[in-house]
DNA sequence: TTACGCCACTGGTCTACACAAGTAAAGGTC
DNA sequence: GACCTTTACTTGTGTAGACCAGTGGCGTAA
């Protein structure tokens, strides 16, 4: 077992990979081959001196790849016992993702019915957590989100129209379109709260007045700290929650 | 200003402290002194080679030291530039912590009032939550958390008799005590959810029935897996809500 | 058979050094 | 003054080697 994995680990490590650090291609690497691998929790792999001596890469680089693999849960180390793998296959809530992406790694096939979608001015608060002056127009869309075709949450995003020029480029996904204009959020901060729903909440999610709401206000940057995309999406807490890890160190 | 903080290193680092690693003292010592230090986002901090020659540690360590703060947004490090404090005063929630711990990085005091607290068989959903049968015994621990004095929360926790032998032994600080006791838990999942508050939660947390609630489920778990604590926190939806980093990576 | 202790091996920490890649400021040129 | 180049310095990545501490299996002694 020990030396496949091995194997299969310096054969892809062959692959040009764009000419990334070599400790975050072996990352990748055995991050795929965990994934892939049917081994269940506790599988043992192999020392990391035997990794270094087999792949011809110095123990501290490959203790690199493994820390990064550890704090992503993918494997467990114990000093004197042998690492194995690790047990964490949902997706963590910190990680930056879109709600299509979020539900579809649920099962859940995502969808979304627009409510409106136009180049305005901000309101006070999305001037103040985009850092726009209140002049500055941005693009505001707003949509009922979708879970297998019942209403989910009621989405309001504001982007800075120096970041999104028009609100009619805005096809179904507002993530794959920021990626293409080359300015995908990296960052963010999210607050999570709860609420009650007034009515003309409870017809757009099919719902009753008075129900609770779980309400998810998020910023999010660019590496330098240019604001991207301020949401505030309100949950119908009957059929929502969040997963959250919590974590060592 | 270089100077200076490598001296309050230096001066702190000589404090004995418990034999922990070199690399994390460094990180503990620093992250209180960009905690303390007034000087605003931005401050440069002195070089890792000066960092290095002037503590007598080795390069390599005083990294490890500063890529734990960078991974908790203490510091901001750019390749060819110097390194500068960073802006994330916030504790994240995907820290393990105690409620008073918390509370009191937000500036509040911490309190509670007991309601019960006494050894009893498990619910089917905290012996299922705790991987225990339903003749095994758990301590079972119910009280109002208090924020200034003002009820913000209704607390239920459930700790396996294996675990904590008595409920007698529990004073203010239930994390406290496991960490004596050597059952400290590392790891864990959460759950947030809303909820709606009924009338009996309403006179406990001095609100009205039918005002919003956001349910906190947590399961801790030791490094090898064996669980130590399921809480279930209701906590006043229009007095608390949680903050969240999205990450990088 | 059981208990103990040894020992090979594992991950954890640390040092010293080297080169690459990026930054910013000093200094020169026009 | 505006612009460009040089240069000293920064962080990023990688290597080789060392020692410590915990684990678990094997052999030996009770």
């Amino acid at each position: 077992m020990e030396q496949t994995f091995l194997n299969q680990i310096a054969a892809a490590m062959k692959q040009p990979s764009g000419s990334l650090p070599i400790y975050r291609q072996l990352a990748n690497v055995m991050g795929e081959l965990l994934a892939q691998d049917d081994g269940g929790v506790g599988s043992v792999l192999p020392s990391e001196r035997s990794l270094s001596a087999g792949l011809g890469i110095s123990r501290v680089t490959v203790r690199k790849a493994l820390d990064a693999l550890e704090l992503q849960g993918r494997l467990q180390r114990r000093q004197g016992a042998r690492t194995v793998k690790g047990d964490r296959m949902q997706k963590r809530i910190s990680q930056l993702s879109g709600f299509s992406e979020e539900l579809r790694c649920r099962g859940i096939e995502p969808g979304h019915r627009w409510i409106s979608r136009q180049t305005v001015l901000p309101t006070p608060t999305e001037a103040m957590a985009l850092g726009l002056s209140g002049t500055d127009s941005i693009v505001r869309l707003i949509r009922v989100r979708l879970a297998d075709g019942m209403p989910l949450a009621i989405e309001r995003a504001a982007i800075p129209q120096s970041v999104l020029p028009s609100s009619d480029l805005v096809g179904d996904s507002l993530y794959a379109l920021l990626t293409e204009l080359g300015v995908a959020p990296i960052r963010g901060v999210q607050r999570i709260r709860a609420g009650i729903m007034a009515k003309s909440e409870a017809e757009l999610l099919e719902s009753s007045p008075g129900a609770p709401l779980l309400i998810v206000e998020r910023r999010c940057f660019l590496e330098d700290g240019r604001p991207v995309e301020f949401t505030e999406t309100r949950y119908n807490g009957e059929r929502y929650d969040f997963l959250t890890e919590l974590g060592r160190q």
